[in-house]
DNA sequence: CTCGAAGTACACCGGCCTGTGTACTTTTCG
DNA sequence: CGAAAAGTACACAGGCCGGTGTACTTCGAG
């Protein structure tokens, strides 16, 4: 596979190779062990580069893939654009549930390396997704991005437990109707809906 | 504070207690010895009832507390009440997430034993959405059933890592959007919402 | 009352896992 | 080239945790 790694990318693949196998298999259940074996390394190596596994915890964390969101277009259709890449995200071949939540699972006495990390992270989407909502002219960007975040974490956490991503259609079948009745003018047709 | 249990409650005693350590300090983090002294009981004794700690895990899930849902009333007040019972759930004194997603998170190697007791939960839950929908005489009654299963496992999530309880708001006030919208013969006016 | 089941107290094993010590070889770069 | 930095190979310590053995006491149902 990947013979031959530079050295001078050696950390950077050891953060890689850690952000793999606690994903896929659990951060407890995977011993610093198993890590130095998979990315060809000595332990003592791992252990020069990451003085504790705390930290190479984080440094996994850091590089953890994401959903990609799209950078241009109209705001409707990046915030529709967002899900359906949520959509393929789930159906990647070993989806196991939202990184963020799994590992904040395990993550729970631990004071703060990790979780700050997951914490700026989430901030950071759930600003995208509020910039997206008022630059589409809703009514309420504050609700609306609101009610995007828990979709879009909805979708995630359901296509944990379910293989498929039936989960994902519906969270984009709710977001369409959600973001049109939110930035058309007619939801005046309905006051009485988001109050009572 | 709980002297003097009853021989014939032990065994649900000592699940329960697992099952609290368990959710608030990760499965992982609590050894027996520490289920053993809370419950105030021999590790020994422990082990007579349970032979393993993964018969434990699944006993404690078992008992797990769960969002009660409304057990009479018009299909539409039911769905909505259930996700305000949700809202009390997530702000109750020690809410760390979704018992299920945090379970599921720590057991991935593990094969069986308290895996399906949450598959079935949660298939549990999947039917009771159905139903109400399908009561409340939705024009689509598995996709709004799916929605709903989404936005309830969003708010759960979205409540593990931000402790308010904005994200059961907005799932509340999407729900009542499209409640309303699916069961409402209006809905005619709006075609082309749920395709494309 | 009585006898077996349930519970106690405590020591102990074996495995796994994080982290270190040491003596050696290789790479990098001024 | 040559020295410092980085990597190797391997053993080993120390801790925690799941689970067991044993000899004893207590409870509770028939």
């Amino acid at each position: 596979m990947d013979l031959a790694i530079k050295r001078s990318e050696l950390k950077a693949h050891i953060a890689h190779v850690a952000a793999q196998l606690f994903y896929e298999e659990g951060i407890h259940a995977v011993g610093v062990d198993r890590i130095a074996d998979k990315a060809q390394i000595t332990k003592r190596t791992l252990y020069h580069h990451y003085p504790s596994k705390d930290q190479l915890i984080a440094a996994a964390l850091r590089v953890a893939p994401l959903v990609e969101f799209p950078r241009e277009g109209a705001p409707i259709e990046r915030i529709i654009g967002a899900f359906e890449m949520l959509g393929e995200f789930l159906t990647s071949s070993k989806y196991r549930g939202c990184p963020y939540i799994i590992f904040t699972a395990e993550l729970i006495e631990r004071g703060h390396p990790a979780r700050q990390i997951i914490e700026r992270r989430i901030e950071k989407r759930r600003g995208w997704f509020y910039e997206m909502a008022e630059r589409a002219g809703a009514a309420d960007p504050a609700l609306l991005s609101e009610q995007l975040d828990v979709l879009f974490d909805g979708a995630m956490a359901s296509g944990t437990k379910r293989g498929d991503l039936a989960p994902a259609k519906a969270a984009l079948s709710a977001v369409k109707t959600l973001v049109n009745l939110a930035t058309s003018t007619k939801d005046r047709l309905f006051p009485d809906l988001s109050k009572s």
